[in-house]
DNA sequence: TTGAAAGCGCTAACAA
DNA sequence: TTGTTAGCGCTTTCAA
């Protein structure tokens, strides 16, 4: 910057305004400062502007694992609302694991972020401190919770799996089958279990005897079916805690020779690419991902405006997208 | 750090170096400053340490789309390579666009990072510029080209299809079809198509007419194989530029009662996950997109070291996975 | 083993 | 409209 100013003959002060406030320096000024800046390729120090004003333009952004497309959708919508505020992401993954999390957000804390935003309400004490101490502002995504640490955006997984079960329940299914996963870490697994019970306790139906769990992958649906039938439990609809599990219930059946949707309703939840795409299409639940992410970079926009919180709560809803495994028989 | 240094009795100095070069302090000193560290949750100012390093512990890497699963998995990989050397991923997009990409470049330079990290290798003049002034590694990913302008991580489009082709032929194929897409604006469909067209060269094979384009998503897949039939020209294989596109190519088949691999093989290219699990499931190319990212993490890491660069073009190479749709006769 | 001084590059506040 | 001063929080250098 100092070699600008001393080429157009002016102070280090004038050159920065030139910049930051182009309308306090004379036109004429300002130009040759401008083609000098050109002329000398100077690229101003991001680091020594945020060590001045005390925090970064950087917003943090942990979620567990980047290579999902429910993270990188979101991801996508959360750099889309940023991009034009000149704001970045910085990008890290805590794996599930909430100490994971706490460590990777102590080192970015370093770098003075303008927000924070982090998958899922399950926080490490320590996470809590550091953000408490921190004073900007957080943003919890998916897991929608009523009494969030700051602010929370995302869907009911309970409600979403309840219109799944209401859905089937109009189509005249009453022996609706659950199956969960092992490895889902966070709470939307039980919160879709909880969903499921409730809808059928509330259709005065029973859920005993109705859920197997296994491993939350395609093999892993295979799997959890096989084990539902060697029960010997009657069943009529199977609802999956995700697309992939639905896959492999769905391999499995054609394996066994069971006809979807005449003789089982199959669902999934999430709108994996897979489950339009699979033989027979898969319903399930469209979960707005991308609108998670840009409403959250939003939010974090209008509170470094200085706008007032208005909702601590933000849900975005959902879409029962219903297919071929469950169509009306 | 100056309350940590008051509290404890000592100069900001030695808080410093209990911090930075443990062994320089007296044991005792040491412990009583972690100590109040602990109990003020003191988090050091990185923005200050990066501002006096001149450099910050960032890695600039900018993908096309993130929410595309070849760009995320990447994107992992370069992550998992980066965090346990406490350095983060300053994450940005270019839409595809080369004169986005330079803007977005330009502003990232601004923190100083230690590397930058870009998709593919047709830059903006800007972007070379500006990058050749920044001094730091510059790693272009999965266009493999002989010259890169630092260093070049992928595979190469061009062989991995020729891989297909040859495949194909090895299976009594003699009419093979290309299906590209429209909208890719990077250079690897044209450099898969140089490679459809060179293997059937090779073979003494003709390709005129053979190849048809169309939108790059299942739709467009759809359309080009309706276009290639309305010509009426004659063919027992189809490639296609991706996935997606072969995925189209295969429901638009069973629409029209084409039996594959009986009358017609069909191959993909990237191995989607859809791939695997479409029925019947596509032979396709796999492609080191987790590698990719995690190799250039480890390449900032090790130039950051100081070791010298080995290779400047990094082949991962790529892997050819048979399935149904192109199954032995 | 510890401390004092200086400066990384920028900009708010005040002065001219 | 422009310039001067001072300091953001840290660490390198030199001195004690």
């Amino acid at each position: 910057m100092s070699d600008v100013a001393r080429q157009v003959g002016v102070s280090t002060m004038t050159v920065s305004r030139a910049l930051s406030q182009p309308q306090n320096v004379a036109p004429e000024t300002r130009e040759r400062i401008l083609q000098a800046i050109g002329t000398q390729g100077y690229v101003p120090n991001g680091v020594a502007g945020s060590l001045r004003a005390r925090r970064g333009r950087g917003v943090v952004c942990i979620v567990p694992h980047i290579a999902n497309s429910v993270f990188s959708d979101t991801l996508q919508g959360l750099n889309d609302a940023l991009r034009p505020a000149s704001m970045h992401v910085m990008l890290g993954t805590s794996g599930y694991s909430s100490m994971e999390e706490a460590q990777v957000l102590e080192e970015f804390v370093r770098m003075r972020p303008e927000a924070v935003v982090l998958w899922g309400t399950r926080r490490h004490p320590k996470s809590r401190a550091l953000l408490r101490r921190l004073g900007v502002c957080v943003i919890e995504l998916f897991d929608l919770v009523p009494d969030p640490f700051d602010q929370v955006i995302g869907f009911s997984n309970e409600l979403a799996m309840r219109a799944l079960v209401d859905h089937l329940l109009s189509q005249g299914r009453r022996r609706i089958a659950f199956v969960g996963s092992t490895n889902e870490r966070d709470m939307s697994n039980t919160q879709r279990a909880d969903g499921w019970r409730t809808a059928l306790r509330h259709a005065g139906l029973a859920s005993d005897g109705l859920m197997v769990e296994a491993d939350g992958t395609t093999a892993g649906g295979e799997q959890a079916f096989r084990q539902l039938v060697a029960t010997g439990v009657a069943f009529d609809a199977v609802c999956c805690v995700s697309d992939l599990m639905a896959v492999g219930v769905l391999i499995e059946c054609r394996r066994m020779g069971i006809n979807v949707p005449q003789q089982l309703s199959v669902c999934g939840f999430g709108d994996n690419p897979l489950a339009q795409a699979f033989d027979p299409p898969l319903s399930t639940v469209r979960l707005p991902r991308y609108a998670i992410g840009k409403v959250a970079g939003e939010q974090v926009l209008q509170r470094m405006a200085g706008e007032p919180v208005l909702q601590r709560t933000i849900d975005l809803g959902f879409e029962l997208i219903v297919r071929a495994t469950s169509a009306v028989l």
